[in-house]
DNA sequence: ATACAAACCATAAAATCCCATAATTTAATT
DNA sequence: AATTAAATTATGGGATTTTATGGTTTGTAT
């Protein structure tokens, strides 16, 4: 299963529809299933991502840790009534549901930031923002930290 | 997996291309990705350089904190988001992005440095430099310390 | 019919491929 | 050791393909 990485910014056109990076469908292409999973990020303001086969891995995994475990229950009873999943067009768009732009504050563009077996859609400005902090609190562990 | 060794400056084209020197590539080769991860250093004014494989450790040592733990290490996240995957062409040459060229300050030629399992790309100038100063550094923690 | 979403078509910019040439390295021969 | 030949590597430019993005038409449900 490819990565997701690096970040792109692209634009949602009149109808709502934005274009997922070209890197990103190609590490999804291999799945049965042209699209993605986007679900609201529990943590912060911005949309989560991921493809169905991972979402499936997921599913596997929160299964063996048992029922009984009542605090991934919650978590994963949360994440699968919240996904959505949305299949590329012809030209690999999707169409973000409303309330996941609400949730973004996303207007007009959009940041899809690569994580590794996941991705994220930011709000351009909160992410450089959020960017920004990440940076701040790895300084702050490790005063010998440096970027430009 | 063989390593990075050895200095190499090669020039930009008009196109921004640049040569990755064959002793890199071959150090790659035995890889399914054709390519080069880069991303702007934390430390220094330089761009990093990996293997796909050397990036897919990295990433299945974060998945194990779990894509519930919406805190996925700030680290890993800012080096995801960064990591630029550019694939060889088919004489050997990539595209290194606008923004990691500005961070480098590479303008029309640059330096590959072999670092073991990772590697560097410089300007040359700040190269020496950088050089000239570890060195330094190095004569003054151990004063038997010779090079020329 | 009207609203809505999905499929279809079009285009400009950017990235990639393909072929040609110059330079360098390696190997072979004297 | 010097010289030549062969192979590899670096670099250059034009042609082709992808990609992001916009608009138009068709189908579908109310």
């Amino acid at each position: 299963m490819s990565l997701f990485l690096s970040s792109y910014e692209n634009r949602l056109d009149t109808k709502g529809r934005i274009s997922v990076p070209a890197s990103f469908r190609a590490a999804i292409a291999p799945d049965k299933f042209a699209g993605v999973i986007l679900y609201r990020s529990f943590t912060n303001n911005c949309i989560e991502g991921l493809s169905m086969a991972r979402l499936e891995q997921l599913a596997a995994a929160t299964d063996k840790m048992g029922v009984f475990d009542g605090a991934l229950d919650d978590l994963s009873a949360m994440l699968f009534a919240d996904a959505r999943p949305l299949s590329f067009d012809v030209t690999g768009r999707i169409v973000i549901p409303a309330d996941l732009l609400v949730h973004a504050g996303i207007k007009d563009s959009a940041v899809f930031v690569g994580c590794g077996n996941s991705f994220q859609i930011w709000n351009p400005d909160a992410f450089r923002r959020a960017q920004g902090d990440s940076l701040a609190r790895l300084r702050k562990s490790r005063p010998d930290f440096k970027i430009n």
